[in-house]
DNA sequence: TATGAATGAGTGTTCATTCAT
DNA sequence: TATGAATGAACACTCATTCAT
């Protein structure tokens, strides 16, 4: 397996990118960032060939270099991709009241979510996992998945006691819980129907993150079936 | 990866690891083993390199084929250690009550958990992330963190209306969470500290999972430096 | 031999070989058959090297793989080759009466066989030595001889008191000694002149297994220096 | 695969090997020795490795150091032990005169072949095909060869035409075809039965090369299925 | 703009041989 | 005399990248 030999501190070689594509060219350039998504799906970032991408997009093995100048300029170009759409995300988390309305906000929210989470999972787990060795990318990454956990973060109803250290830890501890179910829900089959999963998930989170103050329940009369109780 | 790439029917290969091991042999099969932990954690299953395990391991390049058939052969080795270790993991949690000593009890057991995962966080990621191949280590697997699961299941005080189905949701959630947590807090810094966190994801855990019935906290009394208020 | 040593289920490896081959690549791909041919015949099959191949071919290690899978696929290409030319070969050799113009289609024959082993020599010996792990290849070989055995054994003259079994068991003698004798006259000096072999041969063989029936020889007024005479 | 490093110009280096065997050192190189044939039958010379060998004698890797200086020099001891019993074939042909006597004679000379070539065939083919790097074990080859060559030379009945040449390239023929006959008789199964082919070729063989001279056949009262009517 | 061809450093694996016990 | 362990050069094969057309 050949080294990734080019780096973050790469020599400057000669780039024969077009810097202005025409309508053909972007249309090529989509093809290649669109075949990217599955390719790296499926076998990660490290394993994931050119060559798979190239036969994905149906273009040549030269054609690639024509738009990336290596295999980590296209992960860049969808981790740019990617930290767009976080921004957008993180802005569409307005504030989550404690009641019904706060819940279905979260749920809607956890909609888009999961959504972004289909397509830039790979993405977001190279960063998750460290495994991106270009600095400025890594810190895309933080800055991106930050900006996520700031919104959760101010959504976060600060119980009276709740110092700043403790509303990050729990900001931490939802971003982890969404992004380890959105992995599960995109990547292998939990059994769980992904609406009724979403549902539960909303209630839950809502429940144990969002609500201003815990109520002793007494007569549920929810459906059982379809949402989990809260503890 | 120089894969039996070759063709139907090749002419057996030998073997030439050793079954019965003397103490020589033992020591430096576990060298080996240990050699490929840090390894495997800084470059990922697919990334590592056997060259790096043994220059680590202080071997030489042919050694390492003396005591593995190849390199998914040491990962099943080391998968095989960690199944050990899961299962005893799994055993070691008993009841968690709702009161102040379910709480230290699940205090405990996440001090071991995280151990545990210090240890054995690259093969339990590649677990977790499908990177597996092979099927019967994917099974291992499964079944290995699904016990971990199931006794965390069995713990959960299962509310009165709780569906099993809600159980074992909660169940999955609480597993992708105290996942997370381990991999975050031993893969990179999350600026907390170790004691600090689980302390906080003790409490955090037992009152969002655990506690008979939330209470309507008034005068809380703790430090609020030291936990996170539950919500 | 890096054998696809590796496991059970692995990522399955993508075969770069181009499918369709514009005349450069055609010439390329010739360049390796032709390239492998002396290589083969020096070392043998187990013992030839890659290396050597496309050092006698004057392309990199990489374009190798470019178009042949593996050492392997390399000699089933040649073996095609070779399995296309038995049948020509097979086809080529028509009646041989018993006169003395049977005798020469013989030695016409003969020339064309002794052509065609010094360019598959390798192949036919690993055909006839069972030095083939592939099965196909092997029936592949049998299936060639096969054919230029039957020829033979349709133009052996059926004596009227031989049986099928008989005529079999002598064809079998019959592509032996002239299999043996290519190789001997192919691979190490003999300090025969070729035409004298052949011419030699041919008799030698016309005599013994083509002639109707043995007259008893009274007066023999052939040059003996250039013919074997028939015991 | 590692190349051959020890060629026939070896440095000499330090030989641990016992000049003077006592019983217990003779027996094992006796049983590696023994080990060794099936192996080289197996894989051919140049695939066998000493571990396989190593493993069919049951004694460990280092042991055959303490035996054979190398792989080679095993083989040469093999080649000695060969040329010693090929000295023995060559003087066990007498005379075959032309009558049946002759033909018993002959076929018993053939059973003593097929059995030298079953236990020597690997060595013999390796001498026949060139396969040999070292000169003085090729020169053992040519020479043993050629004295066995040299006595059916001598038993050949020269008819009043021969000159030498013609006796010579007989000689070759003959030997050509009895040990191709008996690769093909010990190494795959032709479908013939062992007793029949021996006499059947016995017959065969001293019709055509050693009877004095052919008598024209008119009323053949052998029985036709058991034997092959020379043309 | 696109392509098929070529490259070669890098990596996994084998196996003859040496060595310490 | 025997052994298990260790070695490392040699070899098969991959794949990111460059290039000529």
């Amino acid at each position: 397996m050949p080294v990734n030999r080019s780096s973050s501190t790469n020599t400057p070689r000669p780039d024969r990118r077009r810097v202005r594509l025409r309508p053909q060219g972007e249309a090529t350039r989509s093809k290649l960032l669109e075949a990217a998504v599955p390719v790296l799906a499926r076998r990660g970032y490290h394993a994931a060939r050119v060559d798979d991408v190239v036969r994905v997009a149906g273009v040549s093995h030269g054609t690639f270099y024509l738009y990336f100048a290596n295999k980590e300029d296209l992960f860049r170009a969808l981790a740019r991709q990617c930290a767009d759409e976080a921004a957008a995300l993180a802005g569409a988390l307005g504030p989550v009241p404690a009641g019904a309305e706060g819940q279905a906000a979260l749920r809607e929210w956890l909609v888009v979510f999961f959504a972004f989470y289909r397509r830039h999972g790979v993405v977001i787990r190279a960063w998750t996992e460290n495994q991106v060795a270009d600095r400025d990318l890594a810190r895309l990454g933080v800055t991106s998945f930050g900006r996520v956990a700031d919104a959760l973060r101010s959504a976060l109803t600060e119980g009276p006691h709740a110092t700043p250290r403790q509303v990050e830890l729990r900001a931490a501890a939802l971003v982890a819980l969404v992004e380890r179910f959105a992995y599960l829900l995109t990547s292998r089959d939990l059994g769980f129907d992904d609406e009724v999963l979403i549902e539960n998930l909303a209630t839950f989170v809502h429940r144990g993150f969002f609500a201003a103050a815990p109520q002793r329940r007494r007569h549920s009369t929810r459906r059982p079936e379809a949402n989990i109780s809260c503890p």
